[in-house]
DNA sequence: TTAAACTAATACTAAAATGGTGTCAGAATG
DNA sequence: CATTCTGACACCATTTTAGTATTAGTTTAA
């Protein structure tokens, strides 16, 4: 069981090496070789990352991405929501229909609970914090 | 993301009707009737299970399951753990030899403060509480 | 003015995890 | 000895994650 995929973990590490690199363009190839990180790939984690407004692109010769916003006001749970989808319990818990027990689930209590910290651990953590 | 498969939400349920029969011996066909679980599936959930020590079977007719062990004494990790596997970073957190920048990586000392926690309150969580 | 170096957009394939079914053998019981 | 169970697996389906490729369009610099 994972709690953070290779997407996830690839968006860190490129937005850790953007937040390096002050107001120039770097090209989606040069963070995929010093990072490691297959290039197409990495290419499809940067447009995620272009919509969700958190790096600025510019075409053409000489473009690339960089930081269009604080790493201090990115937060992990939106980079693993970006990616991962939000953090849901067991189905049972989301489609109310299913679960016959629901309302008495006392486990429903327990994970949500556990799922608060998540958020106030990975989650509200700082990308500045990373870097 | 789910952090919970339907095999584990399908053991916990199981033994939750477990636990309300003392120590008679279920067949898994009836516990798969009434908790609307598909019963082969639930038969392979029942033997590991029963390789893990929690429940004891019985074969033959008349035969079936019963708790093996106080509900108070299985904990929410374990089952998480059985059917989930361990709970894990991102691979470059395992496969120390794949990340470069590991020894320096923030994320990482953030996330095993998160699976701390997980371990907490969902892990800790006994099955005793939950029924 | 055109080749090179980029992003945009999206379709595609591969691999892994999860969910679910089926079968054949053997044990207990009535 | 038929019935009702578990044991032990092999098998298939679906979904999610990982990774590749392709075609179009933008910018720059020689
Ligand atoms: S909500 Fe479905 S078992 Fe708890
Ligand atoms: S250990 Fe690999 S990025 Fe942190």
């Amino acid at each position: 069981m994972k709690l953070i995929t290779k997407q996830t973990d690839y968006a860190v590490r490129a937005l850790g090496y953007l937040s390096g690199r002050g107001d120039t363009f770097i090209s989606s190839g040069e963070i995929a070789r010093a990072e490691n990180i297959p290039a197409s790939f990495l290419r499809r984690i940067m447009q995620v990352l272009i919509k969700a407004g958190i790096v600025a692109a510019r075409e053409g010769k000489n473009g690339g991405v960089r930081l269009a916003v604080n790493p201090a006001t990115v937060r992990m749970i939106q980079l693993i929501e970006l990616f991962q989808g939000k953090i849901e319990l067991s189905d049972c818990m989301v489609r109310k229909d299913i679960c016959p027990n629901r309302r008495t689930c006392a486990l429903r209590t327990k994970i949500q609970q556990a799922e608060r910290r998540l958020f106030q651990d990975i989650g509200k953590t700082r990308l500045s914090e990373l870097i």
